[in-house]
RNA sequence: UCCCCCUUAGCUCAGUUGGUUAGAGCGGCUGACUGUUAAUCAGUAGGUCCUUGGUUCGAGUCCAAGAGGGGGAGCCA
């Protein structure tokens, strides 16, 4: 080790090098005894112990070791005389590199509740939850490139501005830089867009996956990984206002490769993280474990989350039509006995979380794929079935979550699009690009949206997506 | 956007049918102790009871509006 180099405390704790001199970096969780610090630096979940001998240190560094504050140890690596760590340092001297006035730090050694600590998300990091969280998603992150770079796949950065208002995934942000006080006008008294910065209207996205299109009629199998932006009013524990969404997108794969595919990626990443994030998921599983503790019977989860990864890992998915899926509802228990809020009656009706959660959760008890839904509650781009009812779309649904992905095959003949974009009346000239894709060397092809912070969610076992994004942006709420 | 719930010390929460000076644990501070594991022990400070208005002899408690937060629904990922 090169003198005068920080070591991790991941490392140190890997390798334990017994009698070693080393300097160690990282922040205060708690200081007992005036001798047993503590530290963290997160790389790991686990602190170091560092021992110092308050009787040799200067009393105003002693006083200045608070929980919060940051430290750099220097000292030697021993065997621990305690019972809780294998390993420990001898401080040798104690280095204080940012205090942290203990009447005013926030954080405390003990449990927080999640709505206080989203108030102060500039430090909620510094627990052992966020931290995990943030490690996990890292994982994930890296997981998802690693998935798709094995498979062959291309990463599209789609652009984050656009010009098309055509998809109709959800209300949009504009982007803008009009005074908003005072605009340019057209004669005629109307916002003048083409003095605007980009000449025209223009707004943040909602969805890369009409342009990363494009590239998949070019190198076959792409996706993007990206953040997205949806003006909705939703005020839930699964939606955010900025999220981040991975879009892959497969020339020559029909619903059912896309289907496959999907079952793939999601067991892909829940393994990943198993091998990879030992133990901050063993950390979140008891969290959540606690959590449960505190809701009736009724709501528990039947499986902790560790077995729920498992069981994603090693089971296959349903994969049953709308039509199937109906019929399965119509016949249920709580649809006889309408304890359904909307019951299924027939045919085409839009299906609600309820049912998405009877499905998942009572009835099969596993991921469920639904597909093949009726058309006219599905996007436009879908292709249309020989059945002239249904659309090749397909919704995967989680335990919890409901809805993580949504995908479907993509309509590539031209006429039998161009006729769909007029039917709904969407904004044609918007479009143009899009439809040439149909007009030369048109290509079967199909792809899905994977909500990022879903996945997160259901990786970590966190219940609000709140929690799962370092900068949560809902209505009404945008600090730091 | 709709429905429901919550807001009391830095944090987590008690606070009886409306009644004198609003409490506890943790945290902070002071001291003791010194191989602790959210250390322990003793002492101590700390309050716009979310805001505004109303009812009442009297409001933390009842009513109304507003603000902030949470849960559910819809929209979706």
């Amino acid at each position: 080790m090169r003198p005068g180099k920080r070591t991790k405390i991941n490392e140190l704790l890997s390798t334990a090098p017994v009698g070693e001199k080393v300097i160690v970096k990282g922040w205060v969780r708690t200081f007992r005894n005036n001798q047993f610090i503590a530290l963290n630096d997160g790389s790991a979940l686990e602190n170091i112990q560092v021992v110092v001998n308050y009787e040799d240190l200067d009393p105003s560094i002693l006083k200045r070791i608070t929980t919060g504050s940051c430290v750099s140890i220097t000292g030697e690596v021993v065997e621990s005389q305690g019972k809780g760590q294998k390993i420990e340092i001898t401080a040798k001297k104690v280095d204080i590199l940012g205090d942290a006035d203990a009447e005013k730090y926030p954080l405390q050694p003990k449990k927080h509740t999640l709505e206080f600590l989203r108030k102060i998300a500039h430090l909620r990091v510094r627990t052992n939850t966020f931290g995990a969280i943030y490690r996990v998603r890292h994982a994930m992150i890296f997981a998802v490139h690693k998935f798709f770079t094995e498979k062959g796949f291309y990463n599209i950065h789609t652009p984050i501005v656009t010009g098309s208002d055509a998809e109709g995934a959800g209300e949009m942000f504009r982007v803008t830089t009009l005074d908003p006080a005072n605009p340019v006008k057209t004669d005629s008294g109307e916002v003048d867009y083409s003095k605007d910065f980009f000449g025209k209207e223009t707004n943040l996205t909602v969805s890369g996956q009409l342009e990363v299109e494009t590239a998949c009629l070019a190198l076959s199998d792409v996706y993007t990984f990206g953040p997205t932006f949806r003006a909705e009013n939703s005020n839930t524990s699964r939606h955010l206002a900025e999220f981040w969404m991975i879009e892959p997108e497969m020339a020559f794969y029909d619903i059912h490769d896309t289907m496959d595919l999907a079952e793939e990626f999601l067991k892909y990443l829940a393994n990943y993280a198993l091998a990879h994030c030992k133990s901050d998921l063993e950390f979140l599983d008891k969290r959540a474990t606690e959590e449960e503790k505190s809701k009736p019977q009724v709501e528990r989860n039947e499986l902790s989350l560790l077995e729920r990864l498992q069981f994603v890992v090693t089971n296959s998915f349903e994969k049953i039509s709308y039509t199937e899926a109906i019929d399965i509802l119509r016949n249920s228990k709580p649809n006889k006995k309408k304890k359904f809020q909307y019951l299924i009656n027939e045919w085409g009706a839009d299906l609600q979380s309820e049912h998405e959660r009877f499905l998942v959760e009572k009835h099969f008890k596993r991921p469920v794929i639904l597909y093949n839904y009726p058309k006219n509650i599905k996007a436009f781009y879908m292709r249309q079935n020989d059945d002239d009812k249904t659309v090749a779309a397909m919704d995967v649904l989680f335990p919890g979550i409901g809805e993580i992905i949504g995908g479907s095959q993509r309509e590539e003949r031209y006429d039998v699009l161009k006729q769909r974009i007029e039917e709904l009346d969407i904004p044609e000239k918007d479009l143009w690009w899009y439809l040439e894709l149909r007009k030369f060397g048109s290509a079967p092809h199909s792809g899905f949206g994977l909500g990022f912070e879903r996945l997160i969610q259901f990786i970590t076992g966190m219940e609000n997506i709140r929690d799962v994004i370092p900068f949560p942006r809902t209505p009404e709420s945008a600090e730091f």
